[in-house]
DNA sequence: ATGAACTATGAACCTTGGTTTATAGCAAGA
DNA sequence: TCTTGCTATAAACCAAGGTTCATAGTTCAT
């Protein structure tokens, strides 16, 4: 599978996969060469890349998951996925808050909109 | 109140808070200035800063943030706050799957640390 | 066998949300 | 009055996560 095709497959666009490979976000099992020195990537790499993207999009940051792929100790991967777990529920619970917050907005009852009406 | 009080009682950076009004984001109304050009913050700005706080941990970005605090229309206010919501919402599921997607990941059983310990 | 589309590389560039620096004018207690 | 600390300004700087550019070789349908 070549460039373009993962870029498809994974709605990345290709200077986004060269990026992840800079990073060496992308184990090198993943990619090899051909006889014309173009990548060759590995049909699991269309799920890892997925799965890259969720983490990222959780808030992992990619410092963050080179240690969960890279031979850090086991221990501290572990620590890592957990607090990353705390993150979430924490961020959960923040959002709830949130939303009744922007009802209230929506039916004029938050300060924060009256403080912004007041101004004008 | 001068900057170095709104600063502790916000747990803002004073220079967040000039890089904030230098966006706009903190309306007029909210500031005045002394016979030394020095700030004089409303009370109630400290209110309004946690606000905005809020809403940028939220996911809104400053530019949508001027859009509410601006004369915009209150469509588009309207709509960007339903917009954000429905964000929050579709956040919320994601975040579901994601902490079960790392608890896979804690006890080993996630293809992605699978392919990780491929790797090496 | 040719042109449009794909691949490679390194380096420069971009955006967002801030922080730091350089320089200078007030403040306020010891 | 001296010193430590707050205030002001504009401009430069920063980190993260990418994207774009310049240049050059490759592929493939027509």
């Amino acid at each position: 599978m070549r460039a373009n095709e993962v870029s498809r497959r994974t709605a990345l666009p290709v200077s986004t996969l060269r990026f992840y490979e800079r990073k060496q976000l992308i184990p090198e099992t993943f990619i090899s060469r051909d006889e014309n020195n173009y990548r060759v990537y590995d049909e699991e790499v269309v799920q890892y890349l997925q799965d890259v993207r969720m983490l990222l999009t959780l808030g992992f940051t990619i410092e963050e998951l080179l240690v969960l792929v890279s031979e850090s100790s086991p221990a501290a991967k572990t620590a890592l996925v957990r607090d990353k777990i705390t993150y979430i529920q924490e961020l959960e619970a923040k959002l709830e808050a949130s939303k009744n917050f922007l009802n209230d907005v929506l039916a004029g009852k938050a300060n924060f909109q009256t403080r912004c009406r007041a101004a004008h």
